[in-house]
DNA sequence: CGGCTGCCTTGATCCGGATCAATTGCGCCA
DNA sequence: TGGCGCAATTGATCCGGATCAAGGCAGCCG
């Protein structure tokens, strides 16, 4: 439906201006991406790149609200996020949301859908979103090929598996936002952006979906620690002004 | 420490009593172990089966309360329940427990310690249990030359990725615990035990941790169930009498 | 320009489940 | 057999966050 994937070239995207987007440098978004050590390890120089070429499609731009892909369409692929923001998200019977996750630049989406074959929930652009596409069947036949490959999806399985933290626990409100905040800036440091200052590219009704809190709750919560000098917030752009505090907060939730 | 092999030999099992436990007959085990497509499929006509003998090593028995393995324990093997019951868990640094998650007779546990090379959590025995102790380097080897191994781990780890829905979402003390009950039934069912009659072989303690509850909440909502005939209960021994209404309590947090 | 629509913020009230506390029941061991 | 300890149940009270309600603010479009 919403799926238009470019002309399947992948050559300079179209004006990538978002804040986190990369620079439509491609060496250097892959230097950041998930994939990386799979692409790369793969080896330029080897005869699997051919392969490895042809498996990976750029795809987008996909715009705010539209579906990279619905729940129940059949799976085939898995999306390495370029530029822009992605969330996750499953819809009960009546009709209620509930996010699951978000995605930033560099990270992976589509894994829940091996096992069922069918994507479980949608993915939903939160920005303007490029991604790339990596069609599953010719991935698993390369793992079998390339160790390296192989190796790379189950760790990238396995990491995932540790990421329900955040959800998990009987937790305060702020236990929970002070941890979303620090987990969201050390996600965009690792990928080479700022950690200290970012743009929120979901709502707060999302964040608060996300923590299983009422968007009030979290609301209440930023404006306090505005007031505390945690944070600098205006609208969605944020500034984590005291990192060490945050973390004294949010540290039941926080690894290590 | 805890950590006793059997002579390592796979022999019959020394008396596994449970009610849960497989009889020792390894055939109609493996028959109902998450491993089997990939253990059967591996083909015991095929040379690979000498391979996937010696990969394979049964453990146990475990007592109650000991550990298969701890948190921080370099990453090794996966495991197989073969008879018992496991619980997985945190515990952070203010000592707190998180119950991650209980394992049935044909699950696997050490999916999430791939990706950090060490176990991230605790796994405790809740019964006496038997394990087969997979050594993952070796399955890793044998996925590369057997596709069905291969996709198989896949599938596996993916289908973990799918289990955190009991916990997300912002539910009422009925909607999780009828969950809960319904989940715990099925899995029996799937592995071949009754499905609307079993034991619990966790606490009530454990039941309400992982589900984000007060152990007196869990309790209050076992004996309204069964003052509506829901269910009967009697300790640990549980038996579900009313499965559709169980189900309608818990749907939205049930597949489908 | 003016009205509309989302999103966000802030205040007031309410309720589900946590917490505190007391009791019972059961297995274990001396 | 009695006593100890742990698990479970049940009752009473309390509180964090949900819910309800009322603006505020920015972007959008006629």
């Amino acid at each position: 439906m919403q799926f238009k994937p470019t002309p399947g070239r992948p050559g300079r995207l179209p004006e990538p201006r978002s804040p986190i987007a990369d620079d439509g440098d491609e060496t250097r978004f892959c230097g950041t991406c998930a994939f990386s050590s799979a692409c790369i390890a793969a080896g330029y120089d080897k005869p699997e790149l051919a392969e490895l070429q042809c498996l990976v499609e750029h795809v987008g731009p996909f715009r705010v609200g539209e579906h990279i892909f619905r729940t129940g369409d059949p799976f085939r692929a898995i999306f390495a996020v370029r530029s822009g923001t992605v969330k996750t998200r499953m819809v009960d019977k009546e009709g209620r949301e509930q996010v699951l996750g978000f995605y930033l630049p560099g990270e992976v989406i589509g894994l829940n859908a091996i096992y069922p074959e069918h994507f479980p929930c949608d993915a939903v652009a939160l920005d303007t979103a490029y991604f790339c596409r990596f069609s599953f069947p010719a991935m698993s036949a390369l793992a079998s090929r390339v160790p390296a490959v192989q190796q790379h999806l189950f760790r990238m399985l396995s990491k995932e598996l540790g990421t329900a933290s955040l959800l998990a626990g009987d937790h305060s409100a702020d236990e929970r936002v002070a941890a979303f905040l620090l987990d969201l800036g050390n996600r965009y440091a690792v990928r080479g952006f700022s950690g200290a200052q970012f743009h929120l590219s979901m709502s707060r009704g999302d964040i608060a979906n996300y923590l299983r809190l009422a968007a009030e709750t979290v609301s209440r919560v930023l404006s306090r620690f505005r007031a505390q000098k945690l944070i600098a917030i205006e609208g969605r752009e944020l500034e984590l002004l005291n990192v060490a505090a945050l973390r004294k907060i949010g540290e039941a939730l926080l690894p290590d």
